[in-house]
DNA sequence: TCTGGGGTCCTAGGACCC
DNA sequence: TCTGGGGTCCTAGGACCC
């Protein structure tokens, strides 16, 4: 058995954690550059309002309450650990699979609703985050249960354990509901008359591999009761690493973009060395603005293989800026860049190049760089490519403080 | 006017190996 | 006239996840 555990509303949670005035308010959070809605609270569904809507269609909603926020990724992120490490104090087995879920072996556990009924209870102790909890025999049943556990939260009061017999449940639930498919293969199984989570799981799986490949094979067999993903308990190390950013301001000019490729540059090789990972291949791309149907279209990426794997910024700079070079045509309006570091591989048991030595005290370098910043704070020091003035810096107009991860920024509680 | 960021996995095709 | 089989690795692009 399989429990997944999935934090409610969550960014949104995290912003009324430390501002309890905004309990019962329709909040939306809003994506980097305040650019569309990533989080909703009930409130703010209410309204109306889908995932991924952009913040201008939304803003009329003001006028009925609605509050949007920028998004705080560091707050989150603190939030997200507390809750994970509440998770695994309670339990031996358990892989986080994003900010805000994780999924539980429960095969020691002999009564798993109960289990779960508690869990839910220490976790809102420990961390003030409200979580629904899916129970059932694969993945991707327990992610159908979670679904139906925050629809019929006045039922289930946010924990459900599916068992054999669950045909009430797959048969209310789209094909595009179901964990692993959008709109893409929604599209493809309409066509074939598949059209509930029921069809799926009645589908033979050779004529699954036939419309979606081994992926959608895998869906049907878990929907079936066959587990066929694995908890993951020790997942293999992150394999790529990408910073990427929508510009504030259409960039055009070479200079700016050369700036902000190379500050993500920067940032990549950080955080690579963060994790102790050294990557061999540096991809770059670059973007025009999709919806802007008035400009020329511009979508490209190249990418570029180190002589050998590194995490070294004036490597991973040097062969962004030299792709960016190759793929830059002036006349375009450019709204979107990033740089992507791939085939990461423990920087323990690094494998050397006869022909190609790598710099001489690199890593003391790079390890001042990182210590300096560290203390003094991001960006104390940094590599002059990336620029001094940004035009292309983002836009967060409606920005929480970082409660809990930075001194000056501890919520206060006033004595009367 | 204004539409995110960071990942994983899969597939197809090409280059190359013996 | 007629030119194999079985692999790996790399890249690009697409689909999907949260």
């Amino acid at each position: 058995m399989f429990a997944l555990v999935d934090c409610n509303n969550f960014y949104a949670s995290c912003e009324r954690l430390f501002r309890p005035d905004l309990r019962n308010k329709p909040i939306a959070v809003l994506s980097n550059n305040d650019g569309c809605a990533i989080a909703r609270s009930e409130e703010a569904k209410a309204l109306g309002i889908p995932m991924g809507a952009p913040a201008f269609k939304i803003r009329h909603l003001k006028a009925r309450g609605l509050i949007t926020m920028s998004c705080n990724f560091p707050l989150y992120a603190d939030l997200s650990n507390r809750v994970m490490q509440t998770l695994k104090d309670e339990s031996p087995d358990v892989s986080v699979y994003s900010i805000d879920e994780a999924f539980i072996n429960l095969n020691k556990i002999k009564d798993p609703l109960n289990f779960g009924l508690s869990l839910k209870k220490t976790v809102e102790r420990n961390t003030g985050i409200s979580i629904s909890i899916g129970i059932g025999p694969t993945k991707t049943l327990s992610k159908a249960a979670n679904r139906y556990a925050k629809k019929n939260n006045n039922k289930t009061n946010y924990v459900y354990v599916i068992d054999k017999n669950c045909t009430h449940l797959l048969n209310t639930m789209d094909t595009q509901d179901v964990w692993g498919i959008a709109q893409g293969l929604g599209k493809r199984l309409a066509l074939c008359n598949i059209f509930t989570a029921t069809d799926l799981a009645l589908m033979k799986p050779y004529k699954a591999r036939r419309i979606g490949g081994v992926g959608l094979e895998r869906i049907v067999r878990e929907l079936k009761g066959i587990s066929c993903l694995s908890l993951d308990e020790t997942p293999s190390g992150t394999k790529s690493i990408m910073v990427s950013r929508t510009f504030g301001q259409l960039q055009t000019h070479f200079e700016g973009l050369s700036q902000s490729i190379a500050m993500f540059a920067a940032r990549v090789s950080e955080k690579a060395r963060s994790k102790k990972r050294e990557g061999q291949y540096v991809t770059i791309f670059l973007r025009t603005n999709k919806h802007r149907k008035q400009d020329r279209q511009y979508h490209v990426s190249l990418s570029t293989s180190l002589k050998h794997p590194s995490a070294d910024t004036r490597d991973i700079c040097h062969a962004a800026l030299t792709l960016l070079k190759k793929i830059y045509k002036p006349g375009f309006n450019y709204n979107k860049a990033g740089v992507l570091l791939t085939a990461l591989t423990p920087k323990e048991g690094r494998q050397f190049n006869l022909l190609s030595q790598p710099r001489i005290k690199s890593d003391e370098l790079m390890d001042a760089i990182d210590k300096i910043n560290f203390i003094n704070g991001k960006e104390t020091i940094r590599f002059a490519t990336s620029g001094v003035h940004r035009k292309w810096k983002m836009k967060q107009n409606n920005l929480s403080p970082a409660y809990t991860t930075r001194w000056s920024d501890l919520p206060k509680a006033l004595v009367k």
